[in-house]
DNA sequence: GCCTCATTACTCGGATACCGAGTGTCCGAGTCGCTCCGG
DNA sequence: CCGGAGCGACTCGGACACTCGGTATCCGAGTAATGAGGC
């Protein structure tokens, strides 16, 4: 089980978003997070369609969070990466083979199906309770209260 | 974020193994449930790396459960398929970029890497407390009782 | 001085190669059961 | 009749192709700021 790299690329490319009003273009970010700037371009892309953030063409646009960091779930923002297909897909084996069951007989997923569903949901929901900005608080507390600063800083001058 | 799709047939296999106390070929498991059957065979190989069966070679040879089915949980199934890596990755982006961090200050995981951690331990945790007895036992209630009757017929006649 | 418009530079967006992991398969090494033979 | 050795068939195990999604990149379409020109 793999996530896509892309997801920690578009996690810290919000909450960077989160500490500035103004549009920032997709080559700054990837300058700040020293990543390839056309791959990091492909995930925000994904942001934009899940409307997480908004794109401004022309002379200074960029990307924009559409809504407060404060309400913007970290499950939201992998979930537009790297899709909300749910890790483990049901074959329906139980209908193949000698001893298969009839499609009919079939109302409610297996009970394999159900419990690792259940597991993903218990997942999914711990992520749906954390938001950009309790990601942003973290990281700050880390840095001793100056990391978010600097990046407010560091993106309005150079 | 994709499983691999033997999870699911080797968790199948793992029911299907707690019914009898024989050794079970991979080719006989393969047929019941209408799976590849070299394919199967190498997500069996993974589970005796685990230690989740032992396998015999030889004539009536086969896969049988080194423990009984209650003392199986679904996690170890699926880490021995899947591989027990993380599915998110922290490649320490926060270390790169003009405002990298230096390595020394990284004492801890940053507040991304520890919430998609947390993450995968509310899943992991769920599926600890699934045993494989627990799963033959809701495939059996589904069938209204007969599912796992019909499994030993089949297997000891056949 | 102010409005309008063409220019220009900058942005996003989708279409396009490349690569590695997962998928699927095969054949060889090893082992157990069976049979035959000798005592 | 019993024990043992040889044989045969069956099993697992790792090594070998193939395909598809993820990775990485580029160039074209579109847009907003900007400056010049006219009223």
């Amino acid at each position: 089980m793999k996530m896509s790299s892309g997801v920690e690329w578009a996690l810290h490319s919000c909450v960077t978003l989160s500490q500035v009003r103004e549009p920032l273009p997709a080559a700054r970010l990837a300058e700040l997070h020293g990543t390839p700037p056309a791959y990091l371009a492909k995930q925000l892309q994904a942001l934009s369609r899940a409307g997480i953030v908004s794109s401004t063409a022309g002379s200074v646009g960029g990307y924009t969070l559409t809504r407060p960091a404060s309400e913007i779930t970290a499950l939201s923002v992998v979930q537009a990466v790297d899709g909300d297909a749910p890790a483990y897909r049901c074959t329906e084996i139980r209908q193949r083979g000698p001893l298969g069951v009839a499609l009919e007989s079939c109302a409610r997923p297996c009970a394999i199906a159900r419990a690792m569903a259940a597991a993903q949901e218990a997942w999914s929901g711990f992520l749906a309770q954390i938001t950009i900005a309790d990601l942003a608080a973290g990281i700050d507390a880390d840095s001793g209260g100056t990391a978010m600063a600097d990046v407010r800083r560091w993106l309005t001058t150079a």
